[in-house]
DNA sequence: CTAATATCTGTAGTGACTATAGGTTCAAGC
DNA sequence: GCTTGAACCTATAGTCACTACAGATATTAG
């Protein structure tokens, strides 16, 4: 191949740690590479390819195991109603997790509000740590 | 004995499970309670409080490491204000991952919709992925 | 006394990386 | 051709906060 690219290039173009890139090929998200003479990795615009789109999965907050049924790792690729089931899956996580944190947000807000004007008595969160 | 308590009814009592417990205990976080003749764990009334505190420090999305801190483990009982400044760190950080969230929903909530009236063509959400 | 239940220790696994140690290869400049 | 420094290699351990075993022992109810 004309066009190899190194390791150190590849995570530079697609803006994943080297490390990282290793770790997809090792749990075999990443196919292994060519290699050089000496043992180094040899990567193909291909490659290029599926690196980022396994990157753009994992900022969308696909765990790996859905990237690796997007990919079509786990058996075929996948139909478009399967990506559907993927994806609403995966947004009916993020809407419960944005729900938690809502909760959570209100009341740590509250106790820092009630902790800030009250700042000679006992500590109101210590309270609610505390309480039964 | 009449002031005892197993492992089991702790984590009964305080909706911690018994294997974290443990896990407290080997982190520092809960004491090394009293033992049995045959060795089993036996606890008090304080570690109940100290437990429940822990759990509720967690249900508000406390680090171990924070909670440690607001229980007063790393030095000495925190004041009010270091409180407020754990509890503020705390809050902008979840404010943080709020405000990811939120992204995210947007960007996976108009792929499924976009995905789920065109099921007959190429697949939206593959598209976004590959896309460059 | 027996049988069922509870508890014990220790280790490994989870997800998705990140960090380190200690070695080898590559590419550029002279 | 040689040197040097950057890039790369493998393997292992650490992160967070647990959870899940396996295999042994203790306790308790009947």
């Amino acid at each position: 191949m004309i066009h190899g690219i190194t390791i150190g290039k590849l995570s530079a173009s697609t803006r994943v740690n080297i490390e990282t890139i290793r770790y997809y090929e090792k749990i075999g998200l990443m196919r292994k590479p060519e290699r050089s003479d000496g043992g180094h990795r040899i990567y193909t615009l291909s490659d290029r390819n599926r690196l980022n789109f396994i990157r753009r999965g994992r900022e969308l907050g696909f765990p790996l195991d859905d990237v690796r049924s997007l990919l079509g790792l786990n058996d075929k690729k996948p139909t478009c109603a399967e990506v559907l089931e993927i994806t609403t899956r995966h947004l009916d996580d993020v809407r419960q997790r944005l729900s938690d944190l809502m909760k959570l947000e209100k009341q740590l807000a509250r106790s820092a509000k009630e902790c800030a004007k009250n700042r000679n008595s006992e500590c109101p969160i210590i309270d609610v740590l505390s309480s039964d």
